[in-house]
DNA sequence: TTTAATTTTTAGATTTGTCTAAAATAATTT
DNA sequence: AAATTATTTTAGACAAATCTAAAAATTAAA
């Protein structure tokens, strides 16, 4: 199915929103993406039309089957990128959204498929996000908090709940970043400390309310770096 | 300036065919766009008021300064992701063109100083092109028949003029592509087959009709592959 | 349950890029 | 130089995507 960027975008915000409601409304998906109810109620027909999307007027609406096989068409694109972008250019993770909102329109099929190769065919971006395969089916990872994972077992650190800069200094300083894998030596019960061992890195220990803040995969099929 | 993907192209075109002639004119313009003089007509009144066009309506127009400037950024795009696709995704260099036509209107300066250092500063893409380096000045390469490299020296495959399927096999049999480093060992008067050595390749001889149709540069500057 | 507030949709404009057909200009021929 | 031919530009329309403002439908409140 031949979509505009336009539309592209549209679905891929439909998809992010029925993630988290039962029924996604006009205005909320206005709201995501700054702009009218008006401008959205003429996309949502187009998209009516294509026949990706449930939509009654006046009553809210959700992708389709198809509509979210193309939605993640998209995601998969964009989460792709994202990762050639920080593991291959090394550009901040931070960084690379907004690039990736560019590239994830250019659609060559073999492009993607030769991209996913060349990057390891990885499973997460480097938000923590899962990469849907080729045929759209979405890795489901468990994510656990850090002060869950079994001692001694491996993780994949997924996320990070808190991304001022000032944890961003700290996660720089132990070498700590999505896709990280880390282990758990030792727990301090005093203030909840945490002795880690980072892959490739000396032993170190984190504060409590840095450990808080740390998601993990207990998955070992991850890709790491 | 912020250009958007149509006048990207127009503004690419236009640098390309008045590469070849004096003054560019509407119907060629249309002709190389597969447009209409109309739609070319309109747009060059567009860049004119941008003024990146040097434009006297009924008389023929060409890129200003400030319009080269952007249109050697826009090639320096394409070439730059040629390069990737090829030497890093491994797609055929003759079927990279249509992806990179997309890829090179995504325009961070950050994304393509990266891509570029990522790549090793390349100076020819994957057809022999010279790729502009960030501030616009073009890599001036001499580009000589392998038939006039002199014995021993080494040249880089910069270009073919032959570019059949039949020619491809041959290339691909030898191991001959854009980029590759080659020399001339000896050159036989009877037909005028040449021994030649690739880079990582034993010696072998090719013969005059295939020797005449490719292109060499003499200059030990650019990356090899 | 009638009114008020909210949400959603339509109506009508605007912008960008395109087109066809016709008019204007330039170049060639006779 | 007048007529013909070719080229270029304008005029007017259209499609996609957007907007503002107003109308319609729904939901909440009095």
């Amino acid at each position: 199915m031949k979509l505009s960027e336009s539309e592209e975008n549209y679905i891929k915000s439909i998809y992010t929103l029925q993630a988290k409601t039962e029924k996604v409304n006009t205005n909320s998906l206005a709201d995501y993406l700054n702009t009218t109810a008006a401008s959205v109620s003429d996309m949502l027909k187009k998209l009516k039309m294509k026949r990706l999307l449930e939509y009654k007027r006046y009553y809210g609406f959700r992708l389709n089957e198809a509509g979210i096989k193309e939605a993640l068409k998209i995601i998969r694109r964009h989460r792709l990128w994202e990762v050639f972008l920080v593991s291959k250019l090394g550009m901040e993770w931070d960084k690379v959204h907004a690039i990736a909102e560019e590239l994830e329109h250019v659609s060559s099929p073999d492009l993607i498929r030769k991209l996913d190769q060349y990057l390891g065919q990885p499973k997460i971006d480097p938000h923590g996000d899962p990469i849907p395969d080729e045929k759209g089916s979405v890795p489901e990872l468990k994510q656990i908090a850090l002060t869950d994972l079994s001692f001694k077992k491996n993780g994949v650190v997924s996320s990070v709940s808190n991304q001022t800069n000032e944890m961003m200094k700290m996660l720089n300083h132990y070498s700590i970043g999505i896709g990280s894998q880390i282990k758990v030596l030792k727990a301090f019960e005093f203030d909840g400390s945490l002795q880690v061992k980072i892959s490739r890195q000396p032993a170190c220990t984190i504060s409590g309310q840095v450990a808080q803040n740390i998601f993990v995969y207990d998955d070992k099929k991850i890709g790491t770096r």
